[in-house]
RNA sequence: CGGGGUGUGGCGCAGUCUGGUAGCGCGCUUCGUUCGGGACGAAGAGGCCGUGGGUUCGAAUCCCGCCACCCCGACCA
């Protein structure tokens, strides 16, 4: 049998990471801008984002925390003050040193020039992160344990002057949001540290349908300047890692640094303890990797800017508007719905366009339902609809009335299924591994995948095991932490303690 | 920051070796046929060939500088 044709070239298998960024071309979700590793996010992809602000701002209000904005300028000195946070910050930043361009006229070519004058006494560093600017202002406003603890969030852009840029992967600016609190105890702190890996996972499982392990990073693997980072990991369809989200508890080392201090209870002057924890655009680059297909983009009905495309099927003028008023009544209707607490987005697709060309672009745009009324539907009182994550061919037709009816619980089925997809993949793809033998012939193969292993090694072994075969330890996950008693399969020590290991993005 | 590559209509490319003033495919516009469907035909619009200088009667093409982007590494959400 021939290969069948795919809207997307190359497919998964012959090429992944052109697959990938034709995948994001072909749903026009954005693009590579003029400025240098730097992209232009399109409504179709921003619509995904704004989508996932939403739903995850309203899981922030709900544990309790505010939104507020600090400058995108981070003076040089803020960055200094914590020399750990500033080394591993230090290559990646770009450095605001001048106010002002002066026009000059060049002799030889007769042309204006723009030339930066007006130098800064002391450079800006533009934020890679914003503990420090964040730090600064809780030192102003934190005088009492009364004052604790102190919840913000903000949604911002971010800048890291990265050398391989990647469409939502990676960029030079990114769109992120940064939780940063203070509290006046190690154990509140550790405990908002855990609570909010907890919402990141949850927001992927139930609105990404991305699941992911939860889990601890190793020292060698923390944010820079943090006593305790914790992840939650996925794994996409080339079986690489992609941390999709991290939660730091950062001790009293920012709040020792930036003197972010309070009089506590007995009277005594006391540091706070931080957190900090983000998840970024790179989160619609992990969406893309782990649920698209050889046909385009594949979108969790939750986060797709729109969940129903409805496309009229207009062969006859004299039945035309008859179609168009039915398009538009079921529209109205299924709006009336909602689903997890937001209306349903539909779309009636009435450009002048081919059907078959119609088709195609909402099924590479991922759209989670299409559906079709044509003449003989009007009669019959029926519709046609098609899943995303069915095959393109597959057609289904039900009475309007009742697909009304069903609108809601379809797309949750449609989460369902991609949710189950990802499981199964992840778990059929991560393999048990105790001898060191079997662990150095695991690299050698194309996509790996991802091994488990009991793990008491040091950090340097860690690294020495990483460079040899490009690999990290993923995570510690969390709920291996305290299993049986094994050789680690490297050292022989006998430990509770497991260690996922990966190549990742 | 090291190693390679590419800059030509909206997109993808040919032309560059062997200088003589620009071409193909897709897309776009219009008309017609077709269409529960990513169709076809015809006509049409659209380009200071990345940028600055040099050689020449003449430069997309040869020489020098600069800039940008892409790919492969090291770094990273």
């Amino acid at each position: 049998m021939s290969a069948e044709k795919t809207a997307i070239t190359p497919t998964r298998a012959q090429d992944f990471p052109e697959w990938y960024q034709q995948v994001i071309k072909a749903a026009d979700m954005a693009e590579n801008s003029e400025t240098r590793g730097c992209m232009v996010i399109k409504p179709w992809g921003y619509g995904i984002w704004e989508l996932i602000q939403q739903q995850l701002d309203r899981k922030f209000k709900a544990t309790g925390h505010q939104n507020a904005y600090f400058p995108l300028l981070i003076p040089l000195a803020y960055l200094e003050k914590e020399a750990e946070h500033a080394e591993g910050f230090a290559t990646e930043c770009a450095v605001v040193t001048h106010h002002r361009l002066e026009a000059v006229k060049d002799p030889v070519s007769g042309k204006t020039k723009m030339i930066p004058s007006g130098e800064l006494s002391e450079p800006y560093v533009i934020r890679p992160t914003s503990e420090t600017i964040i730090g600064a202002a809780f030192s102003r406003w934190v005088q009492s344990y009364r004052d604790l603890p102190l919840l913000i969030n903000q949604w911002a852009n971010v800048m890291r002057w990265e050398m391989r840029p990647r469409l939502f992967l990676r960029t030079a600016e990114f769109l992120w949001q940064e939780g940063h609190t203070a509290h006046e105890t190690k154990d509140e702190a550790i405990a908002e540290t855990r609570l909010m890996h907890g919402v990141y996972e949850e927001f992927l499982r139930d609105h990404l349908a991305i699941p992911v392990i939860p889990g601890e990073k190793t020292e060698n693997e923390r944010f820079p300047g943090a006593d305790m980072t914790l992840t939650v990991e996925a794994m996409v369809q080339d079986r690489k890692a992609i941390q999709a989200g991290t939660s730091h508890y950062l001790g009293q080392n920012f709040s020792k640094a930036q003197d972010i201090s309070f009089t506590g209870r007995d009277g005594g002057i006391q540091h706070a303890h931080t957190t900090s924890w983000g998840v970024s655009t790179r989160m619609i680059g992990t969406l893309v990797m782990a649920h698209a297909d050889d046909d385009g983009l594949v979108l969790p009905p939750r986060v797709a800017t729109q969940q129903i495309v409805i496309i009229p099927v207009t062969p006859k003028e004299d039945s035309r508007q008859a179609v168009l008023d039915a398009c538009h009544m079921l529209a109205q209707g299924l709006r009336g719905s909602s689903f997890h607490g937001d209306p349903l987005r539909v779309h009636i697709d009435t450009r002048d366009l081919q059907g078959g060309v119609k088709k195609w672009e909402w099924v590479k745009k991922g759209v989670p339902i299409r559906i079709e009324i044509g003449p003989r539907d009007i009669e019959s009182g029926k519709l046609c609809f098609q899943r995303r994550d069915q095959s393109s061919a597959a057609k289904e037709f039900v009475d309007r009335d009742a697909f009304l009816g069903e609108a809601v619980e379809l797309l949750q089925s449609i989460h369902d299924t991609l949710l189950l997809r990802a499981t199964e993949f992840r778990d059929a793809n991560i393999a048990p591994c105790d001898s060191l033998d079997a662990f150095n012939a695991h690299w050698s193969g194309e996509n790996p995948g991802w091994l488990l292993t009991p793990w008491a090694g040091t950090p340097e072994q860690e690294e020495e095991l990483s460079k040899r075969h490009k690999i990290t330890i993923r995570c510690l996950p969390l709920d291996k932490q305290d299993g049986e008693a094994l050789p680690c399969f490297l050292t022989g020590a006998v430990t509770k303690s497991r260690a996922i290991w990966g190549r990742s993005y």
